[in-house]
RNA sequence: CGCGGAGUGGAGCAGCUUGGUAGCUCGUCGGGCUCAUAACCCGAAGGUCGUAGGUUCAAAUCCUGCCUCCGCAA
């Protein structure tokens, strides 16, 4: 079939190497390019790398709304595409845009709908300690992520799991979804199985959710560990700087006096590691990084840099 | 030209302001102690101090270019 896919990071990029193996995909749409990065350079999309080196036609519009995109819109109508796959685009369909090819639109997305709509589906399930997540492919309507539902294919997380482990293998079953659903669609056989009334969101995460609270329970934090690797990440501040904590594990508390203040480190040494009181027993932090350093074992950290035991976090 | 930090034996750091024999905590290797050890004791190897120039009697240290890594911000 002739497509037209609409995606924008590395997410997205699975499912556009799906369709260039089966497909024809006759043009990209990605998000603009913006400054980012040290320098404040302009950096080009996943999704628009991935489809420059194969030679399709990129698309960049801020925004299709008709006001605002009437000639792109006239563009990607004549671009006679049957049907437009969307992942992780960032950008809402109108109407006008949704009716425009004769198969419809179908979108790729990161957990099974009707749980988990909306911006960060992935880092919701690792945050929440969820033991399954999966893909939904829909049909898309006007609303973010309400669409009827095509298929679904389900994933277990495991237990040590950081995010880029499942964001890489869901990149890849939303890649193998897209092209069961989209064989669906040819033949006109895609099912439409609405989603229900029992959804949930996820949230758009921000920098500050990486901050550790240390009353927080231990479970609670290493998935805030697993989901935020590596961005936004999570940190804890210490003389005034912030210290990255990239891995962690549950351990329990050494001997302490019982009114111990939550984010006391407890021990700070090669043989024990690097242990922090937390709301219900204590952290090993195992992987850390400092301001201008590099990732790395807390016990190579603690050769190098002082930390007593009473400490606070 | 967005702001800033860093590159020193295998690892993590100090030394640089006030140029003048390369240091700390580990690791490695050899030996010792021990029923034994990741513990302890003794000894050893291992560094063109990112790179190219400059200043100087003398540069890890001061100056300039370049490379690489990282934090903020997006």
């Amino acid at each position: 079939m002739n497509i037209v896919f609409m995606g924008t990071p590395a997410f997205a990029v699975s499912s556009l190497n799906a369709l260039l193996s089966r497909h024809n995909v006759v043009a990209v749409f990605t998000q603009p390019d913006r400054p980012s990065g040290r320098g404040y350079k302009l950096q080009t999309s996943p999704v628009k790398d991935v489809a420059l080196e194969h030679g399709i036609p990129v698309f960049q519009p801020q925004t299709l709304r008709l006001s605002e995109s009437r000639e792109i819109r006239e563009q990607l109508k004549n671009l006679g595409a049957d049907v437009f796959v969307v992942a992780a685009y960032g950008l809402l369909l109108p109407k006008g845009v949704l009716a425009m090819p004769p198969k419809g639109c179908i979108n790729v997305h990161a957990s099974l709908l009707p749980k988990y709509r909306g911006a960060s589906p992935i880092h919701s399930a690792l945050l929440n300690g969820d033991s399954e997540t999966g893909i939904t492919i829909m049909h898309m309507d006007i609303e973010l992520d309400t669409g009827d539902i095509i298929l679904q294919k389900s994933l277990p997380i495991t237990k040590d799991e950081h995010f880029p482990q499942l964001h890489d293998r869901m990149a890849e079953l939303g890649g193998e979804a897209l092209l069961e659903a989209l064989e669906q669609i040819e033949n006109d056989t895609a099912a439409r199985i609405p989603q229900g009334e029992n959804f949930s969101y996820s949230p758009i995460i921000k920098k500050t959710d990486g901050q550790i609270n240390w009353a927080d329970c231990a479970e609670k934090i290493i998935n805030q560990t697993r989901a935020l690797d590596p961005w936004p990440s999570c940190y804890t501040m210490h003389n005034g700087q912030p210290l990255k904590i990239w891995r962690v594990e549950e351990t329990e508390a050494p001997s302490q006096p019982t009114d111990t203040t939550n984010g006391t480190i407890l021990a700070a040494n090669p043989t024990d590691g690097l242990i922090v009181k937390c709301g219900d027993t204590a952290i090993k932090i195992t992987e850390l990084q400092a301001v201008g350093k590099k990732r790395m074992p807390a016990t190579d950290y603690l050769r190098g840099q002082k930390i007593n035991v009473g400490e606070l976090f």
